[in-house]
RNA sequence: CGGGGUGUAGCUUAGCCUGGUAGAGCGCUGCGUUCGGGACGCAGAGGCCGGAGGUUCGAAUCCUCUCACCCCGACCA
């Protein structure tokens, strides 16, 4: 491809609009333009990226026994109805209605138009299993979207859906997607990890995400250097404490802490660390019951552990600064576990349990207690917490490093991932739904087993970017690469023996099957070596009379710091090695 | 949806507080000089200052309303 046949649209300067550095560097490359909030377009350059990447995932999805297939990206709204997602799922589905009035949306993911397609075809368990797939442009109306394609409203999605005639061939399948998904994101050339996660509104059992890991990611992993140990920290168990609950050795006092209201102002104004203090955190359910949380003052809440409790499942919010005052007759800050109203149902964390002598909230404003223990607050009972209420333990805290990991191989160290893929054991939660079934071979009628498998190919494209570039710009994986080799011409149209030179280079790099991009637009060297650095080339040549005169052009990779002279003759042998074209 | 912020040329922005003919850099067009790391000179094109209403003799500037976008939280590939 020459460049004055191509289009290239490069920027110095970022819009203002990006923040992360992938998103900055594809709309200085010229990637993507944006056209609405979460909406993109993928100029050439970037489509040639998107493709690469796709026709990966097509690879080894069809290398696994995957087959396949394309579904409507507009769906009527009565199949999700069937499974009840269509006021499940809410305002993150886009719904339009046609011109009758009937109600259609923009697909967000398809469990149900595939299911449609299953328990119409499939009806013997002669056809199981089966994996179908797609690679379909979705659309989620995201509450926020951010950061360019890493997270747009509409993206593109390689989805898959295996029906099965048993649980152990779904975990079998299951299994097959997991290295799948480990080939693909090797072969693309990113640095990932695959790690338990939670099931989410997908639903279902068993789970896993693949992240790549970068210190942007949005996701928190936590993972165990000395076993093979990795979970969304979402989902990461904060086992119990095995240590014993020191014995209390302080009176409780109550003590003036004006002003003093979070962990930090209060671990400063009584000179104790956040490890000694309780924080008390005031929630309320969607049935209206209040709860007061205790966690350690170092410890965070995890919203997803909690929402797994009985009494959270159908959804809670944190209570209000009013709520707080009408409910504990104090201002936030100074709330706490001694002397909480009856009606309040207590929630204190595992690591709670083992605290002694500890700092909370008084219920008085401008007060804290000091030198508090669980006998303080009434008695104490095997582990269950007991004085005005029953107060039980869970875990309902993120992990933090040096936590013990919950396989008991070592402890637990925390990195930052993006997700771009996610493998999911769906079990019978569609397959039921939507009377999905098939005769086994005792004539008998079973549910299907299902499990799917989604991969963010768009996605991929900017993740793939955040963890690779440097000052200069992107720093593509050969295989993601929107071209293989640059060639830069110095002088094209002052030196004919430069012309001649790069053309039949390139004519003869071309019939190798090399992707050559051409930089033919006679511009100052400056010019063409800084957008083909921005646009992330995996290799370069530069071709001047300089070298010509010794009979040498330049090769220069795109991580390396000089080029080096490499005979006229031999060069075209030199680019197949370092792009493996044998 | 809650909290914070920003809208001036394709991109980055000055001007706004204190109302008086809208400026710059990059990019773009033409001519010339340059030519191995984003060249230089000259000449140009390009703006309803996000939109609507108001105050005023006069609004990019002040007021009201609206729209869009960005950042922080819950959602997710």
């Amino acid at each position: 491809m020459r460049v004055s046949q191509f289009f290239l649209s490069t920027l110095k300067e970022a819009p203002a609009e990006a923040e992360l550095v992938s998103h900055k560097l594809m709309l200085r490359a010229g990637l993507i333009k944006r056209i609405g909030s979460g909406l993109y377009t993928w100029m050439p350059l970037g489509l040639r990226v998107l493709r690469k990447v796709e026709n990966i995932v097509r690879e080894e999805m069809d290398k696994s026994g995957a087959v396949e297939l394309l579904m409507p990206a507009v769906v009527p709204a009565e199949l999700w109805q069937e499974t009840g997602r269509w006021d499940v799922f809410g305002p993150q589905m886009l719904k339009i209605k046609d011109r009758h009035g009937r109600d259609f949306c923009f697909g967000p993911t398809h469990e149900e138009v595939i299911t449609d397609v299953a328990r119409r075809e499939i009806k013997s368990y002669r056809q199981l299993p089966v994996n179908f797939y797609q690679v379909q442009t979705k659309f989620r109306d995201e509450i926020r979207p951010r950061f360019g394609v890493m997270r747009a409203r509409e993206f593109v999605m390689k989805d898959a859906y295996s029906f099965h005639a048993s649980f152990a061939s779904l975990e079998q399948t299951y299994q097959v997607m997991h290295d799948c998904y480990s080939r693909i994101f090797s072969r693309l050339g990113l640095k990932f990890r695959a790690v338990a996660a939670d099931t989410g509104a997908i639903g279902g059992t068993g789970s896993h995400e693949f992240h790549v890991l970068a210190d942007s990611g949005e996701d928190a992993i936590a993972f165990c250097p000395s076993s093979d140990y990795a979970a969304n920290v979402e989902l990461a168990e904060a086992v119990s404490p095995t240590t014993p609950r020191p014995a209390p050795a302080e009176a409780m006092q109550k003590v003036a802490t004006p002003g003093a209201r979070t962990i930090e102002e209060v671990s400063q104004f009584l000179k104790v660390t956040p490890q000694q203090i309780v924080k008390s955190l005031l929630v309320v359910t969607s049935e209206g019951q209040p709860y007061l949380l205790l966690l350690r003052g170092d410890h965070a809440l995890n919203e997803v552990k909690l929402s797994k409790h009985p009494a959270f499942g159908q959804g809670f919010r944190f209570a209000s600064e009013q709520e707080v005052e009408e409910i504990m007759s104090c201002r936030a800050g100074y709330i706490g576990p001694k002397g909480a109203p009856a009606g309040v149902g207590i929630i204190a964390d595992r690591a709670v349990a083992v605290m002694a002598d500890f700092v909370c909230g008084a219920n008085d404003n401008g007060f804290h207690l000091t030198g508090v223990n669980l006998e303080d607050l009434q008695s104490y009972t095997d582990g269950m917490l007991e004085f005005n209420r029953e107060v039980t333990t869970h875990d309902i805290r993120n992990v933090v490093e040096g936590d013990p990991s919950p396989d008991g191989k070592g402890t637990l160290e925390l990195c930052r991932g993006i997700e771009v893929g996610h493998i999911f054991q769906l079990r019978t939660k569609y397959s039921e739904a939507m009377k999905a079934t098939f005769l086994d071979e005792n004539g008998k009628e079973q549910v299907m087993e299902m499990g799917c498998y989604g991969i963010g190919v768009s996605r991929i494209v900017a993740a793939a970017i955040e963890q690779g570039h440097d000052e200069h710009g992107i720093v593509f994986p050969p295989a993601m690469a929107p071209f293989q080799l640059a060639i830069v011409p110095i002088g094209l149209n002052r030196s004919e023996l430069v012309k001649e030179t790069v053309e039949k280079l390139y004519a003869e790099l071309m019939a190798s099957g090399i992707e050559v991009l051409l930089d033919d637009r006679d511009e100052r060297p400056g010019v063409m070596f800084a957008d083909l650095e921005l646009i992330g080339i995996p290799h370069r040549i530069v071709i001047g009379e300089r070298g010509l005169k010794d009979g040498n052009v330049e090769y220069q990779g795109r991580r390396d710091d000089k080029a080096t002279a490499i005979p006229l003759q031999n060069i075209v042998s030199h680019i197949k090695s370092v792009t493996c074209i044998s």
